[in-house]
DNA sequence: TATGAATGAGCCTTCATTCAT
DNA sequence: CATGAATGAAGGCTCATTCAT
């Protein structure tokens, strides 16, 4: 077990480097903000002196760009394959979502904070848009169509409740410094689609 | 022809330029990020050199901690007098806050970016942090109050339903690029409450 | 006379420092070379940090964009009023260059160099490339004029003359580790057109 | 298939890298300018690896020494051997020169340009002092030879004269931006040396 | 012999901050 | 109260150089 601790000089190949980089980045960005993203706090994040970001990413830009690109990976595997009840395609794509969202916690804050807009190069920032009005073009349309087919309450409005679920899910992993106490978040996630269900659901009586 | 060429030149006391700095930083932090949060951006949004903003404020830890102090009150401002129940103080709390976010777009985004907390000196993030969290616990106290009264529905988990409540809150002021039609998000934010309180209530009735 | 040693945070406008950015940086190219035009060496000859310079230029390119403008204006003066005779004229603008060069001795060498051209964004560097043609295009006319007014040698050739004219030009600054001793290179510069007038005049016999 | 994939993966001995980087390296210089005299120019345009440049050479500064000292060898052989007659020994000079130079474009704008004295260490700047200065030595003392025997016309200075004729020499490899249309700058050389050899003699017939 | 990763110094530029005016 | 010059500390990026592979 005593495999050294030379921690100095570490020489690994770029794919290695380069993953290594974009993990760092993104908790900088996500955690500590658009102002700590810097090339000597990646590096030294990484074990590197800030000059040697370089030979791996052609600028900070080129970094945000790789960022947003892992970004886009990760959200997409989301999306659920062809199910037929609108309501319960929404079902397993807030799930999966809020599932990955548990699993980067990085990435909710990333999302909602624009540092990355403000960070990335023009073209990169519109990926990163797409990507994200994407998620609530999904959900949007997912509403729609269970509207058109009558599963939903008739004080529903699909644009709240689309807003409504968005919501929930971005609050996922702001759990930090709330009520919640440490890991019982994943339970109270556990909770919550089943009232977003009874909410979209046609109320019984009333 | 000398007719009032007063408009550059202006010489303002130290109270007026004060507030023009601390609303100019709130939109700059807001919409062009922390790292344009800068002497020159504050100092030409007011119509000043860069050197002039620091006759007014020590420091750039100065500005930003006036901005939250300015935060500290407006959001003060949502918490409802006394009523009795739960849920109309809840329902009071979720509009007036809706109407705070919605008079001050930069708000919400301000408060979710955590570009403050980093910006800001330990002590005045404590306090934003303070600002935020006393909404959660607000929230989250009408609800188990109305948890114990027998007010909620049975799978109502109180936890979870700040999370939603907070979500939807949040969402309200992201709403520039997604689906919702320009001013529309007005009529939208009237639909949320609705669709919360039937989320809310006992599946049966009320 | 004791007016004081108080070399410490002279301020000075823009425009002085301009002037005095330009004349170092002048000096600077054509002495130290490209390679030393750097924003410190420039700053600390002229008694700044390197941070000030940008004060007064927004990039070291807008540096050589003046330094180029000021060339373009200096060697613009040269250039002699109608006068008749192609020879004559030749000859004034001989005299006015030899003694152009003589009093900014940098300027050879810039105009040699190519240093500018490097250094220079593309509009710049396309400016000094004209201002370079323009002497050696008026040279070439006034010798071309010469000869059809039969005022040259048989044997003169007055693209190899053109050349021959500048080349001396270009020498005259270029003398510093030669044979000449010190200040003679003065009258040496005296000596030159003389012979430059004899090379170009027909014959006697032969 | 596997004709010869040789060409990349080229793993030469030292003795021919070391050719190939200075000649490189001289036309870098030349042509480019001192600035872009970088190890990964260089190693770049000799089809490697910035990092296998220093197998060669010790240092930037060693590729300079050994440019200037391919020069000296260069110039060394433009120099006459014994022939009586100085203003035929200058003239054979002169041809010799001119060759030289318009078979190495680069080599006047080297020499002119200072760039090898600055990138140079110490000794090596020296050195091309020196070789450089030989040239001028020789061309003045044919000059006093000539002018003692009573070669020259009256009015010729003989340093003057050395001055014009250096010029006419570096400017040999200046014509890219002239008048002289492309290969013409042949026989314009060519036209040169006739119009010196009139401006030496004495103006009467010889 | 050559590659490719890494360092450290240096350069350009921006920025908070100070201060003479 | 405000401007404009100046400083010093970063920050992004390049570059010579070293060295493991």
């Amino acid at each position: 077990m005593n495999v050294t601790l030379r921690e100095k000089q570490k020489r690994k190949p770029t794919d290695v480097r380069k993953r290594e980089i974009i993990d760092v980045a993104i908790n900088i960005i996500a955690f500590d903000g658009a102002r700590a993203f810097t090339a000597k706090n990646i590096a030294s994040a990484v074990g590197m002196t800030s000059g040697g970001v370089f030979r791996h990413f052609e600028s900070m830009e080129a970094i945000v760009g790789d960022v947003i690109g892992r970004i886009e990976d990760i959200l997409a595997a989301d999306f659920p394959a062809e199910i037929g009840d609108p309501l319960e395609r929404l079902k397993i794509f807030f799930l999966n979502r809020s599932r990955t969202i548990l699993a980067h916690p990085s990435f909710s804050r990333l999302l909602l904070s624009d540092h990355l807009e403000q960070t990335a190069g023009a073209e990169a920032a519109k990926r990163l848009v797409k990507a994200k009005s994407r998620s609530i073009k999904f959900i949007h349309e997912c509403l729609q169509e269970a509207e058109q087919k009558g599963f939903l309450g008739a004080a529903v409005e699909t644009e709240a409740a689309t807003s409504i679920i968005i919501g929930a899910i971005v609050m996922l992993s702001h759990n930090r410094q709330q009520v919640t106490s440490t890991t019982k978040s994943n339970k109270t996630s556990e909770a919550v689609w089943p009232m977003i269900a009874h909410m979209l659901s046609a109320p019984s009586g009333r």
